[in-house]
DNA sequence: CATTTTTATATTGTGCACAATTAAATTGTG
DNA sequence: CACAATTTAATTGTGCACAATATAAAAATG
């Protein structure tokens, strides 16, 4: 993270390569994404739709790491073109239920090409994808978790 | 990516643990940018400057893989602050030179505490820091850089 | 050397991302 | 049960991130 003299070195900071990752995987995914007119964070959400749908903004956001400041907006405009339905639980007042739409649950189909497309343009094995992946579930954890998972209050 | 049905797994996929690993860092740097009243990005244009000073907006969005229309914005806050001085160059007049004002350099002293924040806070070793922030790197050549690098046109 | 082409920056508009706050519903407690 | 504490969403405001476009300067071309 620093030289010898202790200056700071972005090209040797761990941070500003998952940053700069992050990005490519984004421009990477805009191309791919233009058939289904969905921006990547659009994707994710219906990535976790199709895995369960009816799902609380809560529940969403415990998925996807967001918070309701950025998933309500983003469902409204999902919402406006007819993606999903947005109802409060009638047991729970508090809580909003997402649910998809046929034609939410139809985007699934075209979906389907991108995941071997992506496989492809990062050029990794299955075996390397699947360590770099956990290597970084367990950065994320360590980073928002912090000692707070070893030493429980 | 996918699952032997061809539904796709948040959980498996390399892009969401970039994703999460890069908010991750955002939140985790966040309370220790607050002495600096630094966003993570605007830490980074820092770590840039203090590297090589007098540098021009293309440059700095080379170097951090972000175009104009986030640099000039992000600089001209720096700018309103007095922490650097946006110059056009007297022999280019296309071009912006960025430097830092004896305010802007003084936040380097301020900033060293926080690499080793950040080291402690990946709880991880310094080979396996940089063995991952490589393959985080060949990954995002990998991504933007595609077929291209291979086969010039 | 006039004209095209390219390069560098800025601007506008859209969509995240998140802190802080608000409001309403639910749960916990005396 | 009354009332405090917690939970869930939405809202407001700030700051990236980037596509598309505009503008001006410089370089390339015939």
């Amino acid at each position: 993270m620093t030289g010898s003299d202790g200056s700071i070195k972005l090209d040797s900071m761990l941070c500003f390569a998952v940053y700069a990752a992050g990005h490519a995987f984004t421009r990477f995914y805009k191309p791919r994404l233009e058939a289904l007119d969905l921006t990547y964070p659009q994707y994710l959400v219906f990535i976790v739709l199709w895995e369960q749908d009816d799902i609380t903004v809560k529940a969403l956001g415990d998925r996807l790491f967001l918070d309701s400041g950025t998933i309500t907006p983003l469902i409204k405009r999902l919402e406006a073109r007819g993606l999903v339905t947005r109802r409060r639980d009638e047991d729970d007042e508090r809580q909003v239920r997402i649910r998809l739409t046929p034609e939410g649950r139809a985007l699934r189909e075209k979906a389907m090409a991108i995941p071997l497309q992506v496989a492809e343009g990062t050029g990794m094995t299955l075996e390397s994808v699947e360590r770099l992946r956990k290597e970084l579930l367990d950065l994320r954890d360590q980073l928002d978790g912090g000692s707070r998972a070893k030493v429980p209050d």
